[in-house]
DNA sequence: AGTGATCAGATTTTT
DNA sequence: TCTGATCACT
């Protein structure tokens, strides 16, 4: 251990080192903070505090499972895979279900994701009869949400003045109301919400103090990663439990807090050294990721926040290229330059596609990146798109999951009735839900004992075979969980069900890809079951309650390893939050977009915008490239755009600003950055979902980024080259050209080279020596 | 139960 | 402009 530590610089060896007490390590980007985190628990360990005693909370299952690995990585055993190591959520999650019965839960409680809710609230407005023009899904989820982050309760929302005059003066007035009625309808269904997992928690904590005392007791050691994207129920879950023995290490960067938005509270970071006086604070301010000229802008760009905490970043690494900026005059054409620079450079440095990432502001303009990448058949990957667990064929069959588990999940009920189709349809259902809120129970209740309420139901006896049918079968699968495991009975539920029918009559490829999705769920819940029997586990057979307990928890972040992964990075900013990539381009660097024009208004709101611009310039490595357009379509109205305040902040030593050079005419600068003549024709084009498919499957140029223009290959004259040539390259060495596809300057060729494979290049970039 | 028309809504979203 | 949700209609 003591050489591990040898690994850390002096800053990283004492937020490692001082384990006792409260610690506050500020974490510039690229400065090592998981790193301190990892070494940290295996400092802890190394020293001898017991594995249970130590409490690690991150955000997202991705961190937690990378600190986990890491962790066990410097260790060399497994003893890490006793820390409690895992999201908020599930960290919490797992101890409401220890402690259910107290809250009057039962411990295999659901939990709700964001399209459960919404579907709750949707119920509840069409049976109060409220506009929902009125009361939009989104606000009414939003409000409450708020109001659970910031643990007000139904009862403090509707007597808090302020908050009346609020909703009263927005015209609804009936949010409490409706907040009230979400409650009452997740209580019945034996749900909780993501919100209601820390609110819960809270209300836990609060009312039994033995058993804050039992996890006080527990969690001798506390670890949050991202502190400063801690909202109030968070960050005082987290005060609670570290209240005895005040041995909690939080690690975070005001700097990149870019969920206030969403209810994180930037202040609990300012304000550590208010919440314990006698706190360490540690500024990690050496920044291992990029070269100098990155590292300076994003300095000057943070400067002109008025609300942080002062630190210095700064790095030993390369002055490295200015940061690049490109103006187009549509939001196609800066598709365009961006993918055509991303060709260019792979092609003339040797990188992966992987190299690049893509970086916006809004979803929507991944759109004419995607179109520019096609057209040069770059392949490239969007995250952030429609999660796993969140595509219909995988909901339905985990609703069945969650039915089987909890009867009173009313969510899972209603999506899977009549699904697939066996006759029971909306009318049924309306009459059964009536029927049900009359008699104040749950419509799984009404359908259990069709005898007792068909008086009001008035089902003919097709209708009732039909419900009980469906009741029996959903019995029959909770027998089974005791003696079946995850694995055994999520088969026999997918193919007894009829999903698996359903699914296979449809032969188009979107209908193939349900299946394989069907068969990648199947596929992951043997593994995790296969796991657990390799494991010295004493729990031999995972049972499907086991595997459900956190699914809605699990985001598919670190999913299709499997897959070509060399492939162009798109995503939003706040989805890049983490990464790093050698080459990032930030698309769409204007006034209204970014910052985003609902950002203007407040100071706060604008600040949080720059986080975000910093965040994005921070993901880079080796070279930065900003784009803007003069024009660009918005909800179908071309706008024209005008550059962000943020690409003036920039220092200018840090940055090419070819305005500044080129006073004359404003419009020649543009001229270098784009594709030199009309090069790349777009040919017919398979609709957007193949597309997609197919760009995995198109070759890549393999690793090793560090190339230097060696002069004895040119690119070769395009009119020389045929089928049949002996060609050498600088990279891939000998082989025979195969194939030429298109013409003139976008002729590619197929070369099979010796030892190597095959691979497409485009001649225009490709440097070739004819033999 | 499935289809076509129509209409609203469209920052960011770790869980 | 594009997407999806909803609704009326068959």
């Amino acid at each position: 251990m003591e050489n591990i530590l040898d690994k850390l610089n002096d800053v990283q060896r004492q937020a490692v080192e001082c384990t006792d007490g409260p610690v506050m390590v500020i974490a510039g980007a690229g400065s090592g903070k998981t790193r301190v985190l990892t070494y940290r628990i295996a400092h802890l360990l190394s020293k001898g505090v017991d594995a249970f005693n130590v409490l690690a909370l991150t955000f997202t299952n991705k961190a937690a499972k990378e600190m986990k690995e890491r962790v066990i990585c410097l260790l060399g055993s497994s003893e890490a895979m006793n820390v409690w190591m895992g999201t908020f959520h599930s960290i919490f999650a797992r101890i409401l279900r220890i402690e259910a019965d107290k809250l009057g839960y039962p411990s295999n409680f659901t939990i709700y994701d964001t399209d459960d809710s919404k579907s709750v609230i949707k119920t509840i407005l069409k049976e109060q009869n409220l506009d929902d023009k009125m009361y939009p899904v989104n606000f009414v989820l939003g409000r409450i949400s708020a109001a659970k982050s910031n643990l007000i309760s139904v009862a403090d929302y509707n007597n808090n003045a302020e908050i009346q005059t609020q909703d009263r003066a927005a015209g609804k007035p009936q949010i409490g109301t409706l907040y009230s009625l979400y409650n009452q309808r997740c209580r019945k269904s034996s749900a909780m919400d993501f919100d209601d997992l820390l609110y819960n928690t809270n209300v836990l904590f609060r009312d039994f103090t033995d058993v804050l005392y039992k996890y006080q007791q527990k969690f001798k050691y506390i670890l949050v990663d991202e502190y400063q994207d801690t909202n109030y129920a968070q960050y005082l879950i987290v005060k609670k439990l570290a209240a005895n023995n005040e041995n909690i290490c939080v690690v975070g960067d005001d700097a990149q807090s870019i969920y206030a938005f969403r209810g994180a509270n930037i202040e609990n970071i300012l304000n550590f050294k208010k919440d314990y006086a006698d706190a360490k604070v540690f500024k990690l301010e050496q920044n291992y990721r990029s070269t100098k000229n990155i590292v300076n802008a994003a300095n000057s760009i943070i400067i002109n926040n008025k609300d942080q905490i002062f630190k210095e970043i700064w790095t030993e690494n390369e002055e490295g290229p200015k940061i690049q900026l490109f103006k187009t005059s549509t939001d196609n054409e800066e598709g365009m330059s961006v993918a055509s620079s991303i060709f260019e450079n792979k092609m003339n440095f040797q990188l992966n596609n992987s190299d690049f990432a893509i970086l916006y502001r809004t979803n929507a303009q991944s759109r004419a990146m995607e179109e520019a990448l096609r057209k040069l058949n770059v392949p490239y990957r969007i995250f952030g798109g429609l999660s796993f667990y969140k595509r219909k064929e995988v909901k339905d069959l985990i609703a069945y999951f969650r039915l089987t588990i909890n009867h009173n999940d009313e969510e899972a009920l209603y999506r899977i009735i009549n699904y697939p189709a066996r006759g029971i349809g909306k009318t049924t259902l309306e009459k059964i839900m009536v029927v049900a809120n009359e008699n104040d129970t749950s419509i799984w209740n009404i359908i259990s004992n069709l005898q007792q309420f068909n008086a009001a139901l008035s089902f003919n006896s097709g209708t009732i075979t039909k419900i009980s049918d469906f009741v029996t079968m959903i019995r029959s699968y909770a027998t089974y969980l005791n003696d079946k495991n995850a694995f055994e009975l999520a088969n026999h539920i997918a193919a007894s069900s009829g999903i698996l029918r359903d699914l296979r009559e449809d032969k188009t490829p979107e209908g193939i890809s349900r299946q394989e999705n069907i068969e990648e769920l199947l596929n992951s819940i043997k593994d995790l079951v296969d796991k657990e029997n390799d494991s010295d586990n004493e729990e031999q057979n995972i049972s499907l309650n086991r595997f459900m307990e956190d699914i809605a928890l699990i985001t598919d972040s670190d999913k299709d390893d499997k897959e070509n992964n060399d492939k162009v990075s798109l995503m939003t900013i706040h989805a890049a939050k983490g990464l790093e990539f050698p080459y990032v381009f930030v698309v769409g660097m204007e006034e209204n977009l970014f910052p985003s024009q609902l950002s203007l208004s407040s100071r706060t709101d604008l600040e949080e915008e720059r986080r975000l611009f910093y965040v994005a310039i921070t993901r880079a490595m080796k070279k930065l490239t900003l784009s803007y357009s003069e024009s660009r379509y918005r909800w179908g109205n071309l706008t024209l755009c005008e550059i962000s305040r943020f690409v003036d902040e920039i220092n200018e030593k840090c940055i090419d600003f070819p305005q500044k050079q080129i006073n004359t005419s404003s419009f020649n600068y543009t001229k270098k950055f784009e594709p030199k003549e009309k090069p790349f024709v777009v040919q017919q084009e398979p609709p957007l979902s193949i597309a997609k498919k197919k760009l995995t499957k198109v070759s890549s140029i393999s690793n090793n980024s560090n190339s230097s223009a060696d002069d004895s290959f040119n690119a070769v004259n395009i009119g020389e080259i045929a089928i049949g040539m002996d060609v050498e390259h600088q990279r891939f060495g000998k082989g025979k050209v195969l194939q030429l596809e298109g013409n003139d300057s976008n002729t590619k060729a197929l070369i099979s080279f010796n030892g190597v494979g095959e691979k497409q290049l485009l001649l225009k970039f490709a440097k070739l020596k004819i033999l």
